[in-house]
RNA sequence: GGGAGAUUUCCCGAGCGGUCAAAGGGGGCAGACUGUAAAUCUGUUGCGUCACGCUUCGGUGGUUCGAAUCCACCAUCUCCCA
């Protein structure tokens, strides 16, 4: 259930009870796509950094283990150990990263492996039974991610479809909820609004969806290649058609930047594999802008990754070690950068909420909008 | 003591007379990364007044219009025979 408690702009303080948690709003989403987030970090690690909700994805974790197995050891959050919410994606987006390997009906969509080439088919049905399976919190609706730039005509057909997949997605769920087998009886359901950069599709179709009366909202197809002003353009056209006493989730997005902006546009969740993966390759987020700590200048340098950060690696360790251990190579690198900015993404929440609830988020927002 | 082979740009390693400032790795330097096929990918890596010129392939001489490539000697290393 959504509270909105504040709001500054268009920015909305609020919190979304689930039944595994709490949510404060606006928040961010770690991900950690088959089971774990990248640069071994564990789900004991989570409280340290700050992360309220996981991510995991119904197509990943259905190849390896297997969803079977997945609910055989409790679900999702049981078997990491994450007593926390956690939000499944589809494997929707797959339908778009994995372009090379899919090809999409009507039913749904049949990819091969990416680990060995077999076929799998995936359609609204199969993606809810998996997402039951794995027992999330919250299970996203199966839908295609359309690339950028897309046809007009193609954009329209394929919403459409992805309207008759939200509603076959709405009516599995009701099904695999009123089960006895089922481990989490009280999943919830989100849908996702798309439409490429064309305005009057993504208005419509946000419309249709909302109708649904399903548990949460989210706005797809961004950040996939259009200018972050298009982006930006479309949540403020899509927004006023969202419900208000729903959450609305930003899938994958984004910068720091991106994310001040959609908050600042009253979207409530967001994720993104860039805190992660950058951190991975050196990149590293601090309070006065990205660095790249591989960066020769940082090899003496022993102050922390950001001097205000209070995350675990920034409290014990320096440039010269983080830089020293991830040239290396060393799987503890990846391990304190990933940390930190993971901690840096949910801290800049934590601060944005702050200020919402200070009733200074727009001087937040204008000072850090010079920075990042 | 005799015989065979090696020595290449930061490292490893191609090259066997011109199209070689010299393949390919590694390392270095820099960049990208947005619901993770991503511990990945891209650019760059002798010097300069940089669409041209200069200096490099153990050393010194030599052959040739032209040498990293051929010859002689020297140095160092490896292996085989005594």
């Amino acid at each position: 259930m959504y509270t909105l408690k504040k709001k500054e702009m268009n920015a909305r303080l609020g919190e979304f009870k689930t039944p595994h948690g709490t949510i404060q709003l606006p928040g961010f989403m770690n991900v950690a796509t088959c089971g774990a987030i990248k640069g071994a970090v564990s789900a004991i690690d989570l409280k340290d950094i700050k992360c309220q909700v996981q991510l995991c994805n119904t197509y990943h974790l259905h190849l390896r283990p297997g969803d079977d197995t997945v609910k055989a050891l409790g679900g999702i959050r049981k078997f990491t150990s994450w007593d926390g919410p956690v939000l499944t994606d589809s494997g929707g987006f797959q339908v778009f990263s994995l372009a090379k390997l899919r090809n999409i009906k009507e039913e749904g969509v049949e990819f091969s492996s990416h680990i060995d080439g077999h076929k799998i088919f995936m359609g609204p049905e199969e993606s809810m039974k998996i997402q039951s399976n794995l027992g999330s919190t919250i299970a996203m609706a199966f839908d295609e991610c359309i690339a950028n730039p897309a046809e007009y005509s193609y954009t329209k057909n394929s919403c459409a479809r992805t309207v008759r997949w939200l509603k076959r997605c709405k009516t599995k769920m009701q099904q695999l909820n009123s089960r006895d087998d089922t481990l989490n009886k009280e999943q919830m359901l989100f849908g996702i609004n798309q439409g490429s950069t064309y305005k009057d599709i993504r208005i419509e179709h946000m419309k249709e969806i909302s109708e649904l009366e399903l548990n949460g909202y989210a706005i797809g197809g961004l950040a996939v290649g259009e200018t972050a002003e298009e982006m930006y353009e479309t949540i403020e056209a899509v927004e006023p058609y969202m419900p208000s006493d729903k959450p609305r989730y930003l899938m994958g997005v984004g910068t720091p930047r991106n994310i001040i902006e959609a908050v600042a546009r009253g979207v409530d969740l967001m994720d993104c594999v860039m805190p992660s993966r950058n951190a991975r390759h050196g990149k590293i987020f601090t309070w006065n802008g990205a660095i790249n700590i591989l960066n020769a200048k940082y090899e003496r340098d022993e102050t922390p990754l950001d001097i205000n950060c209070k995350c675990p690696t920034c409290l014990n360790h320096s440039k010269a070690y983080v830089r020293h251990l991830l040239k290396s190579g060393e799987m503890l690198g990846m391990r304190l950068a990933v940390m930190h900015n993971l901690y840096f993404y949910n801290d800049l929440m934590e601060k944005i909420r702050k200020s919402l609830f200070d009733g200074n988020f727009e001087i937040f927002y204008n000072h850090y909008k010079q920075i990042f």
